[in-house]
DNA sequence: ATTCGCAAAACGAACGCTCGTTTCGCGCTG
DNA sequence: CAGCGCGAAACGAGCGTTCGTTTTGCGAAT
């Protein structure tokens, strides 16, 4: 995963992951078909653990869609700040994958696509958000999430804590959704 | 710069790149000293052609931080959505470059990135943003446009014009910033 | 107007090396 | 003793690059 971050799929060679294992080439072909095998998996687990991360969220954030994007938010930002070489992995090398081999996971990510669609409409419908246009917010949000690890890292100048409240201030701004009523400003 | 952003710098091979020139691999030789030198050349011009525009915009865009922040993020946009493969190869594959090639590619980026912040600052000094940090807001102003490649493409539903205003609205949004009196809402 | 001279550009072949992957045999474990 | 994981070695293919030579284009001189 390291390597697949810092030097991407094809600037790694299976002689160099074998090396950081201690191992031969050849053993990595007891525990994976191929090369491709081995970041496909990371790709697919990547966005798995995303998706369940989102739905957990969303699960414990009520029916109020500005909780549930507040949630979302939360979660995203705090994934891509806390994992950043996964994902990297997850977000620019899937590109180096086949077809075939990136279907399960692009598959998981349009899921996640939709159900952030889903709450903005439902936001939008309730008159809780208004937004210029459903896709392009929603790419927004994900892409200050994703852009994450090309910059930050944690520091006593801004914690993770600081950065996840910022994150959420920045989406409720966005999407043009006023915090619940016991809520604060930053 | 077509076969570094769809397949990446070390996914694309010196053959690969002579074929579609029509010439032998030896002849690019007669014209870089190596392909690294290829990609460096190709990241150096994207950031030139960035820094430049984004100049060239602040110089129309008088002296309200609003309508500044307004100018940039037109360009910004605009450029990510024009030239989405340059923007790839300049935002990704600048990684594989070794430090020396990049050095001159991230001192421009570093100065465009200084001069988002002084508009920043500026604008909260004068009263006119409201923001919870500086570096963590310019870098999502920045996430917005560098993700556009990833997922948008012309189309009637969503031409460039229509991005280039809902990613004008979202950026002024993120700054609590009003716009002009003039100005009308979308 | 034609020829010459020269430098840039391209060719075709080859170099040394690294790539992902395979084979095979050994030794440990259940 | 069956099976799996691993090491050692090797495979063919492809890599970036270099080499000596040939072709090309163009300004100067006849």
């Amino acid at each position: 995963m390291r390597f697949f971050a810092s030097e991407g799929f094809h600037g790694t060679s299976v002689r160099d992951m074998a090396k950081v294992l201690e191992l031969q080439p050849s053993a990595l072909y007891s525990h994976f078909p191929s090369k491709e095998h081995i970041l496909s998996e990371l790709v697919r687990v990547g966005y798995e653990v995303h998706a369940s991360t989102l739905q957990a969220a969303l699960r414990d954030a009520g029916d109020d869609p500005i909780d549930q994007i507040c949630a979302l938010a939360r979660a995203h930002t705090r994934l891509h700040a806390t994992y950043p070489h996964l994902a990297v992995v997850v977000n620019e090398e899937i590109f180096a994958l086949t077809a075939e081999l990136a279907a399960p996971a692009l598959a998981i990510r349009a899921q996640s696509m939709a159900l952030v669609l889903q709450i903005l409409e439902r936001g939008v419908a309730m008159g809780r958000f208004s937004i210029p246009d459903k896709v392009a917010t929603a790419s927004a949000l994900s892409a200050i999430g994703v852009r994450i690890p090309s910059w930050y890292e944690p520091s006593e100048a801004l914690p993770l804590d600081a950065l996840v409240d910022i994150h959420v201030e920045l989406t409720l701004r966005m999407l043009r959704a006023e915090r619940s009523p016991r809520g604060g400003s930053v």
